[in-house]
DNA sequence: TTCCTAATTTATAATGATTCTAAAGTAGAG
DNA sequence: CTCTACTTTAGAATCATTATAAATTAGGAA
């Protein structure tokens, strides 16, 4: 209940009402020790187990493209048919396990500072990520 | 025409038979000094405007991911509705230009020496690919 | 509280890249 | 030349995502 008045605040703060939608994806989300990943599926799939009253797809779609908007999530690059989302926000890269399609973080100290050294003129670097992909040995 | 010759023995070589649409594609991709990126689309008009006989869009992703599979194209790991591919099979990262949605290339010395130092047990690195994303000033 | 309006949700259709299917065509060994 | 496995092809199917447009709701004003 009264963790609910930080995301409705959160909410209401971003210019977004605070529907009963947005608190239950904001629950799910954000409402945990660790961050994650999630694809559109995993999070509709997450939302049908724990709420009882349905909450409409295109309304996960709109929420998510909201969040990611105010800069609550991030997309991250991969090479899928589905798009993956971050509720780590920090600037950090990733392991992509081939084997079960998962994302895994990489923490700045995991990976050496990396320098670009060639520059676009008239072009703003907006970001820099590193995909590790990895798999089973064998 | 000597010049199929060249990717008619890389085709026999791969087990590919040299049929006239990937001897056709193969002359768009490989027969030229500089490596570039495309997506199917992309590959598909250049197809039609080069070629008179038309090459079904079904053989035009038979012949890439062919192509892939034995080593000739990389697919570059990027958030996007399309599928990039490089004719450039090197390892070396990228800019994505998000004005016009363009690959451009960062060679190793473009990037200081990128070293991951987590690993994951029973795992293996396949790749490590560094995404820059770019876009306009203003 | 009640009204009003814009924001939001929703079911459903549309989109578009990619993959599948199964029939027709072809390469090339013998 | 014949035969068969490989290849091409048109078209259908798939599936994540986006668009649409009608119903619902939040929240400020009266
Ligand atoms: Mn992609
Ligand atoms: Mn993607
Ligand atoms: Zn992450
Ligand atoms: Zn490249």
């Amino acid at each position: 209940m009264s963790n609910n008045t930080i995301f409705i605040e959160k909410l209401r703060s971003s210019g977004l009402r605070p529907t009963r939608q947005r608190i239950e994806i904001c629950k799910l989300l954000f409402d945990r020790k660790d961050t994650f990943h999630f694809t559109i599926n995993d999070l509709n799939n997450s939302l049908t187990r724990i709420t009882n009253e349905k909450i409409s797809l295109a309304t996960i779609y709109n929420t998510i493209h909201a969040f990611k908007e105010k800069g609550y999530l991030k997309e991250i690059s991969i090479n899928s048919n589905k798009t993956y989302f971050d509720t780590n926000i920090s600037n950090h890269h990733h392991f992509f396990d081939e084997d079960n399609k998962e994302l895994i973080d990489l923490n700045d100290k995991d990976v050496g500072k990396v320098k670009i050294k060639k520059i676009l003129p008239g072009k703003k670097i907006k970001s820099v990520e590193i995909l590790v992909k990895v798999a089973n040995n064998n």
